[in-house]
DNA sequence: GGGATGATCCCA
DNA sequence: GGGATCATCCCG
């Protein structure tokens, strides 16, 4: 299965939420390796975003990385969990997309592991659960989805599953921003999160 | 140094 | 519906 080049990543958050959509995202460790197709995104557009990091501009240590190359990993801690970006748009552009949910593909006993006493549809059918599954974790912020330990490969062929959107979700005090239907899914898809 | 703040999860 | 629980940020 091809991997993801670089051209791929570099288009604006919007575009690039829709477009992961059916993508493998992979991850491997020591322990062997975990994979999911995406089915479920969020699209962060940046500098006029209310809802995003990086909302005018914000530049920290935490939201650097979201300034950097199109395809860098963006992970970030929210309470105990980890979730994780794939940075769009050009450098000085700091536009996001967010991985919601994804479907198991490969290392279920490994997720079964890391999701101890939980049925295989709430492994990975949120930000937080996937990145768990998956392995994913802050040592892969800065990465890039290009080179290893975390990887994006084509997946399902394009048509083969149909897109819905909403709201993004979470985001309740950005003012109109909450509105916008910049959350991507594949209609149907039991792994979606809520 | 300290207080406020979450792009969540899990249990009640 | 609400508490857990903590890295990160910003102000002082």
């Amino acid at each position: 299965m091809p991997l993801l080049e670089q051209s791929f990543y570099e288009k604006n958050a919007l575009e690039l939420a829709e477009s992961l959509l059916g993508k493998l995202i992979v991850k491997d460790t020591p322990e062997g390796r975990a994979s999911g197709i995406i089915v479920e995104t969020e699209a962060y557009m940046g500098a006029e975003d209310r809802a995003a990091h990086s909302y005018g501009n914000r530049r920290t240590r935490r939201t650097e990385i979201m300034f950097g190359k199109a395809g860098s990993v963006y992970t970030y801690q929210m309470h105990t969990h980890t979730l994780v970006n794939v940075v769009a748009a050009e450098v000085d552009t700091p536009q996001a997309v967010l991985i919601r949910a994804v479907e198991p593909v490969e290392g279920l006993h490994l997720m079964e592991k890391r999701r101890p006493g939980r049925k295989q549809v709430e492994w990975t059918n949120g930000p937080g659960k996937l990145t768990k599954a998956l392995g994913i974790a802050m040592s892969d912020y800065g990465s890039h989805y290009t080179v290893p330990p975390l990887q994006l490969f084509e997946g399902w062929e394009h048509g083969d599953f149909e897109i819905a959107t909403g709201p993004r979700i979470g985001i309740d005090n950005t003012g109109e921003a909450r509105h916008y239907p910049w959350r991507f899914f594949v209609k149907g898809n039991p792994y979606i999160s809520r």
